[in-house]
RNA sequence: GGGGAUGUAGCUCAGUUGGGAGAGCGCAGGCUUCGCAAGUCUGAGGCCGAGGGUUCGAAUCCCUUCAUCUCCA
């Protein structure tokens, strides 16, 4: 059976039994920062599980895109060594919310496996929860008497918490699981004696976790039990494939065939010849495929983060590439094998073909400069070591190597083999450890975000703002939350700064680069200034504000009135965004993709990925074509309707917004097809004009435009003439002419600041000469103290230089006076620098003047604060400088 | 989240108890050549990442910050 049918087998046996098929939910879980991928199906369903979020379905089903990269979960050097360790993965679910639990669980688990997959009934094994004293847990007899409807009692195997009790967190919902494993016979198995359910061979392969969500621990650690128990399942999708095509490892099934089949094409090596080979093509087949979807999904290569995750995949996969000696880029080859298998459920990766090819391509490249930096190091150091007849690269240098420069490990092995060195990788091992060690002890736990638990408690008892603002700026509601400091309060008084939610707002709550409406709140008693509109998870639309006059208290009936101005313009920018985003993949090409927006009343910013500047021309052709279609002044059209039916009609669909299933699209006909919550004008028209203000950089393939529509535009434009025409009055020329007469001016102006330079020097050497005049002669050498006018030391550096053209050996001295401070300068010539120390001497002479000093034997200056006793000081030196002379 | 490293001319980099901002390549011009390459001479080009502090004086020391690279979690 192929995956794929598995998949469908999957989806269809639970779409029959009353679920919902949910569509996967990008590898990126934009919603959730404590995460870093979406690592199982459920993450999607989390805030439903809490209670935070209803759902219009309470059966779901799925198969979800997984990533597993470092963390308790998956070492990333595993992969590849076993036969089922993946940083990608596909995990198939069924999901219950509150509906039904361990009985249909268990019913349901067991009839696909056995009637759908075929899987032999006397291989399978289930496992429940012992118990646990500790949480005053009894073993889950519930969970084994339905499993002895199938199994006989000695197939059902009790584990301990660790291996069967779930849990979200420390605190939240919790409960026992049970797994469903299949006995593969002795020859998947380890060989041992001992080997039984449990171990870590694959004889007795874990297929299905089913999690019973049953219990809320609370603070103190006691379970309480949830009103409506939940399920949550888990199958990984690699695995089943495995055991019903009968491999003994995850990458003989069908799901990596493809990209093994073409990495053995491009290397010309035959996989299963070599052991540590075949790891290295695991590796690359696993990690493109990872690569692939995490690009997929918008993720790009950077240096922290999610982004600094994809790029050491790509890296590790490039560095398995060259043991198999793999030289020329290969991997977006490899990527390209895994789109094409993957097309029927994924086709979104094949449709970004191009740009996902090209990052890789662009990653490869950045790695070899990376390389080349390191390796240039590397044999600086090799060179010292030979030089000091020692044999072995210290541990220390490689650590350095790997952990400052990301310079591999292997390479350096190799290159000192070749060079006849030893390395110390016992060292590099002891200071890898410290360093595990070191991070670990930081380790303060993910940040989960600041939803404070009013809030949280808040959608729980199923408080959401409704929103009416597409329609109305000013809406008649009630207020049914205050809250003030984080604490729910009953009532505000004057000057109070407050946050309030509302039975039905017209105020748009920030979400999607649109900012929060801003306006009033006025109620019985009161009015209330709102400063910024949130939109918090489970829809909640929260009002932040201060009561500029009498009181508010919970329940109050409110008229709510939006800054109608302010709104009109944010409109036209968002308006201006879904414009500029079709011209730039018209203009520039497909690739162009939105990486983040914001839309404020006064600007607009839209940061897209592109790999090259924006030329001129080009943006000047931007610009154009977007305020072509403003004065088409076609009507924007709305339509709500299913996310599958949008995604058919090639919406554009960002990756960092979760749509729910119902979508607003926004479409201006003909041209662009966006979905978006926001809000929009009426009419293309209603911009008036579009602005380009800059385009810039802001990360490896990232670009970003700023601009302005509407009245903003105007205003920008008006500034500019302004400046201009105020440029040319004072010039005295017409406008057109500007340009012309400014460049001429700079031309003048470096000719006149030549010749003044000119005059200076001349004027300088004419002076210095006369001073040069009263050198005076100590034991045959030139020795020469003086006064001279300067406000910088640099002065009194271009009077030693022009004493020195004049006397190849001799000796200066200057002093300054500039305001409150002196400046003082030794000069001595290289011959003389044995008799006499620049640096001493400024030192001893400073010392008249209230400072200090000092410098290079042959020039050194000194500087002090008390201008009266320049002289002092200068008297000083010629009687130091005769003693040493002498 | 924790560590390490790097920001100096258009590019690649050097810059030594804190004491004149440099090299190579590239660029412009002159010489040479029928022309080009090469050679040679001359020249332009730097808030030494940003902001504070210490100091007579900071590219250099201290603090803060930004960007980039990299390892660990």
């Amino acid at each position: 059976m192929k995956a794929s049918e598995i998949r469908k087998a999957f989806l269809d046996f639970f779409h029959e039994r009353g679920h919902t098929i949910v569509k996967s939910s990008s590898v990126i879980p934009y919603d959730d920062p404590s995460l870093l991928f979406t690592n199982a199906g459920m993450v999607q369903f989390k805030r439903t599980f809490l209670g935070e979020e209803r759902r219009s379905y309470i059966r779901a089903t799925t198969s979800q895109k997984c990533m597993r990269a470092g963390g308790k979960h998956n070492d990333l050097e595993n992969v590849g060594r076993t036969a089922r360790h993946h940083t990608f993965f596909e995990m198939l679910g069924n999901f219950s919310f509150g509906d039904y639990f361990k009985k249909n669980a268990v019913e349901y688990a067991w009839a696909f496996l056995t009637e759908v997959m075929g899987l032999p009934k006397d291989k399978l094994y289930a496992t429940i929860h012992e118990g646990d004293s500790g949480m005053k847990l009894g073993p889950d007899e519930e969970a084994r008497e339905y499993w002895a409807r199938y199994l006989p009692r000695e197939r059902i195997l009790t584990f301990p918490t660790k291996d069967n009790f779930w849990a979200m967190g420390d605190t939240g919902p919790c409960g026992p699981c049970s797994e469903i494993l299949i006995d593969q016979g002795p020859e998947m198995g380890c060989g041992s004696p001992d080997c039984k359910p449990g171990c870590d061979c694959d004889r007795y392969l874990e297929l299905w976790n089913l999690v019973f969500m049953q219990f809320n621990r609370r603070d103190d650690g006691v379970l309480e039990p949830l009103p409506k128990p939940s399920i949550d399942t888990g199958m990984g999708l690699e695995r089943v494939a495995a055991v019903l095509q009968k491999v003994p490892s995850n990458y003989d099934t069908d799901l990596f065939t493809p990209m093994m089949a073409k990495i053995e094409e491009l290397s010309g090596y035959r996989y299963g010849t070599t052991p540590e080979k075949d790891v290295s093509v695991k590796v690359i087949a696993d990690h493109s495929r990872a690569a692939a979807f995490l690009i997929g999904d918008g993720a790009l290569p950077s240096n922290e983060g999610r982004g600094y995750v994809l790029r050491r995949v790509i890296r590790r996969a490039l560095r398995h590439g060259r043991f198999l000696g793999l030289d020329k880029p290969f991997l977006s080859d490899v990527a390209v094998s895994v789109m094409v298998s993957m097309q029927d459920a994924y086709p979104e990766l094949l449709e970004n073909r191009s740009f996902i090819t090209r990052v890789i391509v662009n990653e490869e490249e950045r790695f070899n400069e990376t390389l080349d930096v390191g390796l240039r190091l590397l044999q600086n150091e090799i060179r010292r070591i030979q030089d000091e007849k020692a044999d072995t690269i210290p541990g220390a240098l490689i650590f350095k190597l790997y952990d400052t420069y990301g310079f591999p490990i292997d390479i350096v092995t190799d290159m000192a083999r070749e060079l006849g060195l030893k390395t110390d990788e016992a060292g590099f091992g002891v200071l890898m450890d410290k360093q595990r060690e070191q991070s670990r002890a930081h380790w303060k736990g993910s940040g989960e975000r600041e939803v404070s638990d009013v809030y949280r408690q808040l959608s729980t008892r199923g408080v959401m703002g409704g929103f009416v603002g597409y329609e109305s700026l000013e809406a008649d509601s009630r207020i049914v939350a205050m809250i003030c400091g984080g604490e729910e309060i009953g009532g505000a008084e004057e000057g109070a700064e407050i946050e309030l939610v509302v039975q039905q707002t017209p105020f748009y709550g920030a979400a999607g680069g649109q900012v929060g409406d801003i306006g009033t709140i006025s109620g019985p008693s009161g009015r209330m200034a709102v400063t910024d509109t949130i939109k918090l998870p489970g829809d909640l639309i929260v009002h932040v504000g201060k009561v500029e006059s009498g009181s508010f208290r919970s329940g109050d009936a409110v008229h709510l009135a939006v800054d109608r101005r302010a709104r009109k313009d944010t409109e036209l920018h968002h308006t201006a965004t879904h414009i500029l985003h079709a011209v730039l993949r018209k203009v520039l090409g497909d690739h162009v993709k939105q990486a983040g927006s914001l839309v404020a009343p006064d600007r607009l910013r839209f940061d897209f990925t592109h790999f090259a500047a924006v030329s001129p021309e080009e943006l000047e052709e931007i610009e154009r074509l977007v305020n072509d279609e403003i004065r088409e002044n076609q009507p924007l059209t709305v339509h709500v309707m299913d996310l599958e039916d949008a995604l058919k009609t090639g919406a554009m669909a960002l990756f960092e917004e979760k749509y729910g299933d119902r979508v607003r699209m926004v479409e201006i006909p003909g041209f662009s097809r966006e979905l978006c919550g926001g809000t929009h004008t009426a009419k293309t028209g209603d911009l008036g004009v579009f602005v380009i203000l800059h385009e810039t950089s802001i990360a490896s393939g990232v670009r970003r435009i700023e601009a302005l529509a509407g009245r903003h535009g105007l205003q920008y434009v008006n500034r500019q003439r302004e400046v201009l025409q105020r440029a040319a009055a004072t010039l005295k020329v017409a406008p057109a002419e500007l340009a012309d007469r400014v460049e001429k001016l700079v031309a003048q102006e470096r000719l006149l600041e030549k010749e003044l330079a000119a005059l200076k020097a001349s004027l300088s050497s004419r002076r210095s000469a006369d001073l040069f005049e009263t050198t005076a002669d100590v034991k045959g050498v030139p020795v020469l103290v003086a006064t001279i006018e300067a406000d910088n030391p640099k002065v009194l550096r271009e009077m030693n230089d022009k004493f020195r053209e004049k006397f190849p050996s001799g000796v200066a001295v200057f002093g300054a006076v500039s305001g409150e401070k002196v400046f003082l300068l030794a000069g001595v010539t290289q011959d003389l620098t044995s008799k006499l120390h620049a640096g001493n001497l400024i030192k001893e002479i400073v010392k008249e003047v209230g400072g200090s000093g000092g410098g290079r034997p042959d020039m050194a200056q000194a500087g002090g604060n008390r201008p009266d006793k320049l002289d002092d000081a200068l008297a000083l030196a010629k009687r130091l400088i005769s003693e040493k002379l002498g």
